[in-house]
RNA sequence: GGGAGAAUACCCAAGUGGCCAAAGGGGGCAGACUGUAAAUCUGUUGUCAGUGACUUCGGUGGUUCAAAUCCACCUUCUCCCA
């Protein structure tokens, strides 16, 4: 099977600009593209794995990755999907996040002589001169073409500032310049950014009357038609400072059951025959598939050994097992026990199970935490200094464990 | 530049002087049922202390015994006209 047609078999791909023409380019491992990562945040998170995980089967494929981080874009914000106005960043924050993203990639894409290259868009937007922007690139795009686009269409209503229109600019420039100075041919990214490729690819046929071509990942969206890589606090980062190896584990473990199989062919590498064949699996059979799921993408992002550790603990909160070495856990400063004790409420506040007090309090009156697996029936219920040496294992509702040492 | 309107808790959205910690929905959390699933049903959802206190309705001041609600100014956004 051709890397391509993998792609649209894992249904990877959501549009294409021309299909016979991609095909043969990246088929033929002739292709030269970029992907954009805009440094909101100080780590990668699950949308932008399923980029990265597409570098890396078009490099495997021969083909040649170019990592741009929006170093300069970042000044801006990208409206795309958005219905309120992006927070300015300041230069501070877009620089350190770059370079947590950098760090995080390296994992994944293997960068170097005739690998993947990194390259950030500061370095040539943010030398622009006003007035020759708009002379060179400004004059090339029609407002009226824009505003018809449908990531601008959805904040006509909202409002839309002239600073995020010129978002579509800035990353039409970036792929103008990456055809000229690198040779990039194509340009990937997620779905929303289908106007701003298009853009790109029309500003190079403009100037230089070359052709060039876009091609857009499907977004990762479960049953629901939610977006995939989120939960209530949050994304799913691949920092595992922010989101445990457990968690991260966890996360996959427990995704709907219409959407197991659509994770695992869009996200990990496992051969398509293998997953075709677990379509057949029904029921409580699908849990398996869950956890291969689970196993491989946490493999992927922490390491075969984290995967382990993470499977471990949950068989072992699961399944019946002794193994908790690898649940999260937190130190509690000997500062905070009165009479060699503490109270359970203060407890699980200070290990972050709940973010309050009154949480707390709610969350027993209603039967849901254990200690040690044991329902906790009163508020005074304490935890002593002796306990905690051994280690208290917290339970909140049926999936949240936590352990409490000293 | 002129005119009209909006800002309420995680989100959407009621509320136009005391009965407002603030309706309703979504989301979240917990319980039952399950397969660590979905659907469903129940409870809960500002903080701190056990039936009470404190802080909240864009910001700052003011009127009043009493303000999310009235007034002034500011900020941000939307719409109409130029």
């Amino acid at each position: 099977m051709t890397i391509y047609d993998e792609l649209v078999a894992r249904g990877l791909i959501a549009q294409v600009t021309d299909e016979e023409e991609i095909k043969e380019l990246v088929n033929k491992g002739e292709a030269t593209f970029y992907i954009g990562f805009d440094p909101t945040a100080d780590s990668l998170h699950v949308g932008h794995f399923m980029a990265l995980c597409l570098m890396k089967r078009l490099q495997m494929a021969g083909n040649k990755p170019v990592v741009l981080i929006g170093g300069g874009t970042g000044y801006i914000g990208d409206p795309s999907g958005r219905t309120d106005m992006r927070s300015m960043m300041t230069p501070e924050i877009i620089q350190h996040n770059s370079e947590c993203f950098k760090k995080q990639m390296e994992k994944f894409i293997e960068f170097g002589e005739n690998k993947a290259i990194m390259v950030n868009n500061a370095d040539w937007l943010l030398d622009l001169n006003y007035i020759e922007v708009l002379r060179e690139v400004g004059a090339h795009f029609s407002v009226n073409n824009m505003l018809r686009a449908e990531c601008y269409k959805q904040r006509m209503e909202k409002g839309l500032s002239f600073l995020e229109l010129n978002y579509m600019i800035m990353q039409a420039y970036d792929f103008y310049y990456l055809f000229k100075n690198h040779g990039c041919n194509m340009q990937f990214g997620g779905d929303d950014q289908w106007s701003n490729m298009l853009a790109g690819r029309e500003l190079i046929r403009r100037k230089l009357g070359e052709n060039s071509y876009a091609m857009t990942i499907t977004l990762l969206l479960n049953s629901e038609g939610n977006k995939m890589g989120k939960t209530a606090s949050g994304a799913v980062w691949l920092d595992p400072d922010k989101t445990s190896p457990f968690e991260f584990y966890q996360y996959w473990r427990n995704v709907d059951d219409a959407d197991v199989l659509n994770c695992l062919r869009m996200l990990t590498f496992l051969p398509l025959e293998q997953i075709n064949e677990m379509e057949k699996w029904e029921g409580s059979q699908l849990n398996e598939a869950k956890e291969i799921l689970a196993v491989e993408l946490t493999t992927l992002v922490h390491g075969q050994e984290e995967a382990q550790k993470a499977k471990q603990a949950a068989y072992a909160l699961f399944k019946g097992g002794t193994d908790d070495a690898n649940m999260p856990s937190t130190q509690i400063d000997s500062s905070l026990l009165t009479d060699d004790a503490i109270n359970i409420m203060d407890l699980i506040v200070e290990c972050g199970i709940v973010p309050s007090k009154s949480e707390a309090r709610r969350l027993i009156k209603q039967g849901g935490l254990f200690v040690e697996d044991a329902k906790v029936e009163s508020f005074d219920f304490s935890i002593t200094k002796a306990q905690l040496a051994d280690g208290v294992k917290i339970r909140k509702g049926k999936k949240t464990y936590h352990k409490a040492f000293i």
